[in-house]
DNA sequence: AGCCAGGCCCTCC
DNA sequence: GGAGGGCCTGGC
């Protein structure tokens, strides 16, 4: 057992179940309430909960020392939210979601399971995209512990291109399955250096992410946000569109059209849109308001 | 039965 | 350049 210290808010539940990353489950509650998670990630399977000093966590196979850094860093826990929360109260909505969900934190994965994560939600709900990455994982990946029936990472760009359409759509992707496929082995031939996207601008990585199959812009700013170190990414999907639309342009006569919806975002909200996003997404998937 | 899911792509105008 | 329709699948 280890710990992660955290300055700031923390909110383990709600940042892992908002939709950004599929694979943290909730495995069984503990005696004082605060729920362990399950999640597979840096070829390690993780557990964590959140406690009054931080989160607790176990890693297998690696020792729990060298995965806490990868931990702390994938958590963002080092990030200065109450900064990010000053810069953002002036909207009154963004306000009111932060004042349900204090310490929704906005996670640092792996870009390309990120990305893979999300074609797959292309009209699609949250738990049949789950299932799909964990039948990828189940399917293509490689074992991390060593059990019988253990979780798999989630397969690479490489496990995936080796895979291919028909088998992807054999575990019910659907029309997916051809992007997957075919994305996957864009990556896989070094055609997109998803990491050194985060080093990029903005514009440079919407313009690379939009190249791929199946990748829109939606899609690219889901990956921006959640991978890429781009904060001020603005993912409109059919939640964000209800919530602007209602809560930011009810008294106008002419309704704002979903693709002019990110650049107004963006201008607003500037270079933490991202956390905006996703404190009016969350709120109002969970119907609160 | 029909509609909706964290969209993208293609066609046609 | 933009509106409209099709698309795998599953749950209500």
């Amino acid at each position: 057992m280890a710990l992660l210290t955290v300055d700031g808010p923390l909110d383990l539940a709600a940042t892992l179940e908002s939709g950004q990353a599929f694979r943290w489950r909730r495995v069984e509650p503990s005696p004082d309430g605060s729920p362990w998670f399950e999640g597979v990630a840096f070829g390690n399977l993780i557990h964590a909960r959140q406690t009054r000093d931080g989160v607790e966590f176990t890693t297998s196979p690696d020792p729990e020392s060298d995965v806490a850094p990868l931990l702390r860093d994938y958590l963002r826990l080092d990030e200065d939210l109450t900064a990010i929360y000053q810069a953002l109260e002036f909207d009154e909505h963004v306000r009111q979601g932060i004042a349900l969900y204090p310490g929704l934190r906005i996670l640092r994965q792996d870009p390309w399971e990120c990305l893979a994560s999300f074609i797959c939600s292309a009209n699609n709900n949250v738990r049949r995209i789950a299932r799909n990455v964990d039948d990828m994982s189940a399917a293509f990946g490689s074992p991390v512990t060593g059990g019988a029936d253990e979780r798999r990472s989630f397969p690479t760009p490489t496990q995936l291109a080796d895979a291919g359409e028909a088998s992807l759509r054999a575990l019910g992707l659907g029309f997916r399955a051809k992007y997957i496929a075919a994305t996957a082995e864009r990556i896989a031939g070094a055609n997109t250096d998803l990491f050194a996207l985060r080093l990029a601008p903005y514009q440079e990585a919407l313009d690379a992410l939009t190249e791929l199959p199946g990748v829109g812009d939606k899609i690219a700013n889901c990956a921006m946000l959640f991978s890429l170190d781009k904060p001020e990414a603005f993912p409109v999907d059919v939640w964000i569109d209800r919530a602007l639309r209602d809560w930011h342009f009810t008294e106008q006569q002419k309704p704002i059209q979903r693709n002019r919806m990110r650049p107004w975002a963006q201008a607003r909200f500037g270079r933490y849109a991202g956390y905006a996003n996703q404190y009016l997404f969350h709120s109002r998937r969970l119907g609160r308001r």
